[in-house]
DNA sequence: GTCTATAGCTGGATAGAC
DNA sequence: GTCTATCCAGCTATAGAC
């Protein structure tokens, strides 16, 4: 069934409204990050006015947050669809793959890395914490098990992984490439990967 | 022969202000970022007002670009003083480790990667961008070198290995590890290291 | 060169008509 | 719920006295 499937018409065009002010949302902040976003950019890019916005959203942090919550409940679905048989360090991969795939087709900032007064203003979004705490839980498992397996570095420290990990979602070399590099997307998104995994080094025996 | 040893006394005083303008700019950047940044909190953290401010720097983005060319120089001195001996990689190794310990003893924001905004100021500065050329000169000769002798991975485009090197230096995982670890800072220098240049995998055959 | 004071502008948020 | 018009805070930058 269709989210919109038990709303009633004006509801309907309720929801459809508030997508698109998220999408805009989303495209402003990739270029612009959150402090030089407005929220006339916002109103405008969506074509509406900016008390109309206030009407969805109480406030610009509100919108931010929403935005990111959506980003975030993209990335849980994405983990809940993926096949059950493949092995953790599989599932890292993948899903490090489609957080790429999403940014180079113009999708999310991930701002939590870029400023400590974007990092506070989200910790203090309950709703947000929340989402972020689940999916930290599911990765840290997995990272666990890759470890156990010796898919990932076991002597490593936990941490040092998953921090790693969560930062090549949103590493600058995407966008210096994109920008400088005559790669593709595909051949950006290989390469990150093979680097993320494999290092600057490449495979070899020490 | 110290840097003041050719100038009055005034003057001295000047240039010892300016330094202290640019540390205390430093310090700002490093946990506002550029758009929260006032000239405000710079003026009142050196304890002289605004208009002194714009006496020593015309104008905010003036300021910055001078505190990230005073980083750039740090960089390129740095090289220029290590052991002329060292392998390529070697050089590149004891780089990225000096990067990381001058911003986790709190210094260096490294902004370039924050927002396009910054971005675009900054390559509208022809002083900055020349030094970033210089250095990066210098830096595409090691990579090239380390490729060919095998110490980095010859089958990656050099694009993709110079870009992941520079995005080592503001890897966001180093505030996290500060922040949610306990690891101490020498540690944390360790492992980022070791992640960036033999991957989350460790080092294997394949 | 240093200050106090302020001009001029921008952007978040809202009042109030429809 | 939508708009036009506006308030108010905070910021860059400068005028002008000392």
């Amino acid at each position: 069934m269709s989210i919109l499937g038990k709303l009633s018409f004006k509801d309907q065009a309720f929801k459809l409204r508030e997508n698109a002010i998220l999408d805009a949302t989303t495209m402003i902040l990739k270029d612009k990050g959150f402090d030089l976003m407005t929220m006339d950019d916002v109103a405008s890019a969506v074509g509406i006015s900016k008390p109309s916005l206030y009407k969805h959203f109480k406030s610009k942090e509100d919108l931010v947050g929403e935005a990111m919550i959506r980003l975030i409940d993209g990335a849980g679905d994405f983990l809940d669809q993926l096949d059950k048989d493949l092995k953790p360090i599989e599932v890292l991969s993948a899903m490090l793959e489609w957080a790429l795939r999403v940014r180079l087709e113009g999708g999310m900032p991930f701002l939590p890395s870029t400023s400590a007064h974007v990092r506070d203003m989200l910790t203090r979004n309950l709703k947000y914490v929340g989402r972020v705490l689940k999916l930290n839980y599911q990765l840290e498992k997995l990272v666990a098990k890759a470890q156990k397996s010796g898919d990932l570095d076991a002597s490593l420290p936990s941490d040092v992984i998953l921090f790693s990990y969560y930062s090549r979602t949103c590493d600058p070399a995407v966008e210096f490439l994109q920008r400088y590099s005559k790669l593709d997307n595909e051949q950006i998104i290989k390469h990150m990967l093979q680097v993320c995994f494999a290092g600057l080094h490449g495979p070899r025996c020490d």
